[in-house]
DNA sequence: CAAATTATTTAGGCTTGTCTAAAAATAAAT
DNA sequence: ATTTATTTTTAGACAAGCCTAAATAATTTG
């Protein structure tokens, strides 16, 4: 179908396109792809060709309709991978992210079909991220770091952003794990550290702490 | 490490190599990859200079220890790719082998000892082949089709050539599977029918149906 | 608004892995 | 033992994907 590298540009491309108003740059996508910004023209006038975004010079590119759709397939594989990598190989968290970056370009639609149910349609890989079904569609949760939220403020925990041994031993101490609701009860402005309430009883975070939690806003 | 063409390279000449006396020539290379013989002269010359290959002009090739190593560690790679995607995705037998041309290619010493682990360390792929061990050691056992043995042999299905639906049917009703002990009776020359012994009754199975079937001669 | 800075593109080159066509070596056959 | 046929290697070219250096466009700044 297409190229390793092909693949690879167009699910950077997404991510930049998402949490971006406007037009992804050149210098955007390079700086993303560890990459030259004339590599990334090369590629992107390839993928222009190929109807995967549309491009317009000096001002940037946008992912068409089918280059949405490749994207969020490759996303889909990913973060199928990732599921299987934790809850069946047991890895750990920060492991997972370079092998799906493998795994994500096995091209075989029934396979991830047959991975998808051998994992029981899970909806969220392991960093809380949603997985896209099988038709590219995708629940976008806010997601947010537990440290930018306001005082009074609902959210459930989605993630985290490190995986260190110490710091998960911190978490499941304080009984705060993926789905735990929290809310957020005062924020201090000088130190950034906030107190949330867990289970119904305070708990008192430092920024460090809280800008290591992935969160997303409760209705 | 190597890239995706020098794996399979590796991969192609140490299959050639089992069951060929000498050397492995460059057209029987390039017959098994489907390519040139001056596309393979070009690439045995430059895993000849990483030491996989100890290679001699117009002579052909032979793998180095480190060849072997390499070569096997990818096998074990694919058979243990297909053991999953049988055993846990339920995959038809036909299916698995593009899919695991895939999956062996995959970079990861850690992945393959924890899917080793996760399958119960198997010793056999679904088509019968062992499956070599962590350290490259791997139990060859001469694999023959049934109709090819004499009457008085004793062996042990390992697996089979085709895996239609009917086919598969046909087997389990007269009780054959893989670990399924059988002895040959007798042998019709003229049609090349055979009748074995399967769990002391005797079974008469035409040509086809004793071609499509692997053995192992038992001790 | 013109000059300086930054972003982007073009031009040309390199590597990997492939190919075709021609040359050289080996093997087969009369 | 020469000629013929086959196999293998060399030479030169090509596409993909990357690079550096130079040119051009866009943006910022005084």
């Amino acid at each position: 179908m297409y190229s390793l590298s092909e693949e690879n540009y167009l699910k950077a491309i997404y991510h930049l396109e998402q949490g971006a108003a406007s037009e992804v740059s050149t210098n955007a996508i390079a700086d993303r792809m560890q990459t030259k910004a004339s590599s990334v023209t090369d590629m992107i006038k390839k993928l222009a060709d190929k109807q995967l975004l549309t491009y317009i010079k000096y001002k940037g590119v946008s992912l068409t309709e089918s280059g949405q759709r490749t994207a969020l397939r490759i996303i889909r594989k990913h973060r199928l991978w990732e599921v299987f990598l934790v809850e069946k190989l047991n890895f750990k968290l920060h492991q997972v992210h370079d092998l799906a970056e493998q795994l994500e370009h096995i091209q075989s639609a029934e396979l991830v079909d047959r991975l998808d149910h051998f994992l029981g349609h899970p909806q969220y890989d392991p960093h809380g991220d949603p997985i896209p079904d099988a038709n590219g569609n995708i629940t976008t949760r806010q997601k947010k770091l537990l440290g930018q939220l306001d005082a009074g403020q609902c959210a459930v925990c989605i993630g985290v952003k490190s995986a260190s041994d110490d710091f998960l031993k911190y978490l499941s101490k304080n009984n705060i794990g993926i789905g735990t609701q929290l809310e957020v009860q005062k924020t201090e402005d000088f130190t950034g550290a906030l107190t949330v309430v867990v289970d119904k009883a305070p708990l008192f975070l430092t920024k460090e702490i809280a800008n290591s939690i992935y969160v997303t806003l409760t209705a």
